[in-house]
RNA sequence: GCUGAAGUGGUGGAAUUGGUAGACACGCUGGACUUAAAAUCCAGUGGACAGUAAUGUCCGUACGGGUUCAAGUCCCGUCUUCAGUACCA
């Protein structure tokens, strides 16, 4: 084999490392640790296409790059294999979603072997796997078994905290903590029920049961979480949410919002990653303000409305209160003559939903509710109003309004004729508020007056607290997540019900498995789907799972509790399995421990890891969680998951479009006048320049005449074509890419083919008989038709190439569309790289042992310092660049030394790592190129004694001179000075200034 | 609205601290080889103008200003695109 077999190169190597298990990491290593992540695929039906092994690759070549430099790489690979697709299919063929996800996963892995990457397969993992979400569930009991106390900002056993409750109860634990849960003693606590502390407990677990409000999405027959829902719609299958109140598990990530923030600083993230999160996490610092209700009735005194504001500095602006239509104050404190006109508003502002509502900005609407409240400072009477624009969800639900300061207070008051107070030194607030707050100097408010926004603010914040009215506070717009799905096919929560409440299974009898079941779909009472299974139930005498029949009946229908209870019906969702994972490649095989502490001391956290940034919010914020809460009880040395994080750029797809001609609307140049014309009888089809063409169009407009008999107004359209403006109404429709070859020209036989309804289409091409389509750029997806496979890439132009093409596309972060088109020429820089190592039209091996020329060498250390540097700053299209550069001139060269090629060999096999083996075995090595080590630059070889000078005048290229490098600035000056070329430039003239940076660059200024 | 990123040839993109703008590819044009095609190789390729030519002049990194001997790069302002987010008080 001596020409560039690529196919069976890959296939041979692929197959040496499978057999050697050459990318197998071990726990134990003299060498420094590496753990390079990609963020593990869902292994989807339709498989991978071209954008999918992005960011695998570049992380692929990292791992490689750090194996060469001598540490010891963890760089695994597995599957989030729970997920809503799988179950959808489920529901539709009624095959086990296990099945489909099994036969997904050989292909998946089929696709990446192909690709040649370095992953250590020996340590897969498959959420969906028992053996996996055994510790999936694991981790959820000990979430149920924890508590976190905000004073010292650390969760901690839940025994502690009863510990705590036996002693002196909560009293302490409110001020402390700030959990804001009704008051007991010590006393009091012992004597409650063990079902009463149960309740209370509960209140304080880091996953709890609570009746809460969450978004319903019916059609998918689920809730969804906040980061689940793009625009009020679900993200899988943009179906509507709706609010509903249900019970459901919850993760108290909320008491970890300050911890995930300041956690940023130390992440090396990029900025808008950062932020990103730093907006979903919502910290705004203010205060809470807190105004007394004054009302005729005796019972009304004393109700408290409690605001929050960024802006204390304001508070004597404020005019009026607005409180949320859900706000449960509503019904108190509204007077009895403004009832009616209350109940109305809430029921019309209750049957608008989500969705409407944030369309519906711009309609301001609101009710006044008879009462007042005293303003905590002026003692004067404030309304009380009832507005949409303030939402339940946030903060108290209510706000002190400043419409001189805050535009949607501003509008409200102007809406409903409210006096507006002005209390900013010198600004015109006639026209809108002034919300501003840097530079602005206070006014009209008594003992703040003069004092800017900061220490107004202090100083009001000072006197709130001192008349107990309010005080510093601080707000997060993170919410607790909803950790229920009403779904098959994810990991069973390891819990059953007593008496309705919910109890732990322990810990040693997991995994809990998920159970058989006919049907996919919810039960027709609405219960999930799991509602179906005949055996889910727990018996607690013999700690395994039985028939719902055996279920305890004792409260309800007066039967023996005989230690048989249901189990929990619903399913974790998605982010449950990906928010560890990472610990588990650690010691994927352990089964006495999520992962030995002896292997996660040695890994410690990611290094690298690479992924889509869509998971900015979702999985990067849970599994940060996670590993906070694991890290607090102990299990887990570290803090943070990912030390540094890349986003790679979606790759997109280049769809191919065929435009329909529906009809022709006719717009008369004189008079304006305008006449729509139906012809088509038949499917028309249009190629691409037709379009705009209008000399075309009208060509085609009078053929579609001449084939119906034309009536009195289509007849004088044509007889007075130039006076019309002929536009087609056209309707643009997906062709699949495959049919449509580079130069835009579609298969129209093929195209018959893939779309019989066309069979009778009529297809006008383009002058010269091909018919072109037109090219959008969109997200690559099967339903577009624009996917490119990257199965057929491998075997047309082979792994390597797809690596290096797909490298040097662009930036790795950035998004960028895939075309085949240029892949060629990354595909013969390999087949020039072959090249070099053989001679006589590729026919023999031939690398010499002479002593390369300095040149080459020259050549050699320049590719190796540039190629470092871009790896190290993951700028890998321009190593691509490098490496293209140094075969063309070593190929120039005609370099075939050994002392050159060899570590060339090395410094490429991260990127095109069958190749680089094969020619590596051929310079007679029996050990994988992936143990030599990186070539060590020597700058030695590229010091230059003579410099190439750009010679500009007044800033402007001109010329070059080829001049010493030792040369001082003075003497460079004469040289060029006195240079025939410089004379000639300055044409007698004498010049003001002569500017030399030696080694750089000599600009005449004249 | 807010936050973040970006705007460079026909195309993807280089230019890391201000110092030869357009590296490297694709595409295109011409040529060699071939019966022909493919493959391969060679040459040219930002725009405009002048010249038979070598070459020269001018314009060019979204737009308008500024700093500097020198600006794609720094500063001020404007526009556009993409992404995220939003009655968040």
């Amino acid at each position: 084999m001596s020409k560039y077999h690529f196919n069976e190169i890959e296939a041979k190597w692929q197959k040496y490392w499978a057999e050697n298990q050459t990318f197998k990491a071990e726990n134990n290593s003299e060498k420094p640790k590496y753990y390079v992540l990609d963020m593990f695929p869902y292994p989807s039906g339709a498989g991978l296409h071209v954008g999918h092994p992005l960011g695998y690759i570049a992380s692929d070549i990292y791992a490689r790059y750090k194996r060469h430099q001598g540490f010891n790489v963890l760089h695994p690979q597995g599957y989030d294999s729970f997920g809503l697709p799988a179950e959808q299919y489920a529901i539709q063929t009624g095959q086990h979603p296990a099945k489909t996800t099994k036969e997904n996963i050989a292909r998946y892995r089929e696709q990446l072997d192909r690709i040649g990457f370095s992953f250590d397969w020996s340590r897969e993992v498959r959420t969906s796997d028992p053996e996996y979400y055994k510790w999936t569930q694991w981790i959820f009991i000990q979430l149920f078994e924890s508590w976190y106390c905000n004073a010292l900002e650390q969760s901690f056993p839940i025994s502690e905290l009863i510990d705590i409750f036996e002693e002196e109860g909560n009293m302490g634990l409110n001020a402390k903590c700030g959990n804001n849960q009704p008051e007991f003693s010590a006393e009091m606590w012992n004597s409650f029920s063990e079902e009463k502390k149960q309740k209370v407990l509960l209140n304080y677990r880091l996953t709890y049961l609570a009746e809460t409000e969450v978004n319903w999405c019916p059609q998918l027959g689920t809730v969804l979480a906040n980061d689940e829902i793009v625009n009020g719609v679900s993200e899988r299958g943009s179906f509507p949410v709706i609010r509903k109140k249900m019970t459901q598990w919850s993760m108290r990530i909320s008491v970890f919002a300050e911890r995930l923030l300041q956690g940023l600083e130390k992440l090396d993230w990029t900025e808008s990653l950062k932020e990103t999160q730093r907006n979903w996490i919502g910290k705004s610092v203010g205060a809470s303000v807190e105004f007394r209700v004054v009302n005729e009735k005796e019972e009304f005194q004393g109700i408290a409305i409690k605001t929050f504001t960024t802006r204390p500095d304001t508070i004597y602006g404020v005019t009026f209160l607005t409180i949320a239509p859900e706000n449960d104050l509503v019904d108190k404190i509204t007077t009895i003559e403004q009832r009616i006109e209350v109940a109305n508003y809430i029921t019309e502002t209750a049957k608008q939903s989500e969705r409407e509502r944030l369309a519906d900005v711009k309609n301001i609407t609101g009710v006044f509710t008879g009462a007042y409240a005293k303003h905590p400072l002026t003692k004067e009477l404030v309304p009380i109003w009832i507005g949409d624009y303030v939402l339940a969800g946030y903060g108290t639900g209510a706000v002190m309004a400043v419409p001189c300061g805050d535009q949607r207070d501003y509008d409200f008051a102007k809406h409903f004729d409210i006096p507006i107070k002005n209390i900013f030194e010198g600004i015109d607030i006639s026209e809108a508020a002034h919300s501003d707050k840097e530079g602005t100097i206070i006014a009209n408010s008594d003992f703040i007056s003069g004092y800017s926004y900061k220490d107004a603010s202090d100083k009001v914040i000072e006197a709130l607290e001192k008349n107990h009215r309010g005080e510093k506070e601080i707000n997060y717009r993170l919410r607790d997540a909803v950790f229920s799905r009403q779904r098959y096919w994810g990991e069973p929560f390891p819990v059953y019900y007593k008496n309705g409440l919910p109890q732990m299974i322990d810990a040693k009898h997991l995994p809990i498995r998920l159970p058989e079941i006919e049907k996919y779909l919810p039960t027709e009472t609405g219960e999930p789907p799991l509602g179906r299974a005949d055996v889910w139930a727990w018996d607690t005498n013999t700690n395994t799972i039985v028939s719902n029949n055996l279920v305890s009946k004792s409260e309800i229908e007066g039967y023996e509790d005989n230690g048989i209870y249901p189990l929990e019906l619903n399913t974790m969702p998605g982010w449950a399995g990906s928010s560890w994972y990472m610990f588990r490649y650690m010691d994927a095989l352990n089964n006495n421990d999520f992962a030995s502490k002896e292997a996660m001391d040695y890994w410690e956290n990611v290094d690298l890891y690479i992924g889509g940034s869509e998971h900015a919010t979702g999985h990067l914020l849970y599994s940060r969680f996670w590993v906070k809460f694991l890290h607090d009880r102990g299990f887990l040395s570290v803090d943070e998951p990912f030390k540094k994080l890349i986003n790679q750029g979606m790759i997109l797809g280049e769809s191919a479009f065929i435009h329909r001609l529906r009809d022709f609307d006719c717009k008369s140049i004189n008079d304006n006048s305008f006449l729509r014309l139906k012809f088509p009888s038949k499917l028309i089809v249009l190629s691409n320049s037709i379009l705009n063409d209008q000399e075309k169009i009208k060509k085609l407009f009078i053929s579609q005449v001449n084939n119906i008999s034309a009536n009195k107004k289509t007849q004088d359209v044509v007889d007075n074509i130039n006076a019309f403006e002929i536009l087609m109404n056209i309707d643009p429709f997906h062709a699949d890419v495959s049919l449509v070859n580079a130069s835009n020209e579609l298969d129209i036989e093929a195209f018959k083919n893939w779309r019989p309804e066309y069979k009778d289409a009529e297809f006008i091409a383009e002058e010269d008989g091909t018919f072109k389509v037109s090219r959008e750029v969109e997200k690559m997806s099967k339903s577009k038709y624009n996917v490119v496979n990257p199965d057929d890439i491998c075997e047309q132009y082979g792994a390597d190439t797809l690596r290096m093409y797909e490298m040097f596309l662009g930036p790795l972060e950035q998004a960028k569309p895939w075309s085949t088109a240029g892949i060629t020429g990354v595909h013969s820089f390999l087949k020039k790289m072959w090249r070099l190592f053989h001679s006589g039209n590729e026919e023999s091996f031939n690398v010499s042992e002479d002593a390369a020329s300095k040149d080459s060498l020259k050549t050699l250390h320049k590719t190796i310092k540039k190629v470092q540097e871009d790896i190290e700053n993951f700028s890998f299209n321009t190593s691509v660049s490098t490496f293209m550069i140094a075969v063309n001139e070593l190929t120039a060269q005609k370099c075939n030394s050994r002392e050159v090629l060899e570590p060339l060999l090395v410094l490429l096999s991260p990127y095109a790592p069958h190749i680089s083996e094969e020619l590596w075995s051929k310079l007679e090595h029996s050990e994988s190129i992936s143990t030599a080590a990186f070539p060590k630059f020597e700058e030695k070889f590229l010091v230059e004694s003579m410099k190439k000078y750009p010679i500009s005048f007044n800033g402007k290229m001109r010329c070059t001179m080829e001049l010493p490098l030792d040369l001082s600035k003075d003497e460079i000056e004469s040289a060029v000075m006195t240079h025939e070329k410089t004379i000639h430039y300055l044409d007698g003239r004498t010049p003001k200034k002569v500017i030399v940076v030696p080694g750089k660059i000599v600009n005449i200024v004249g």
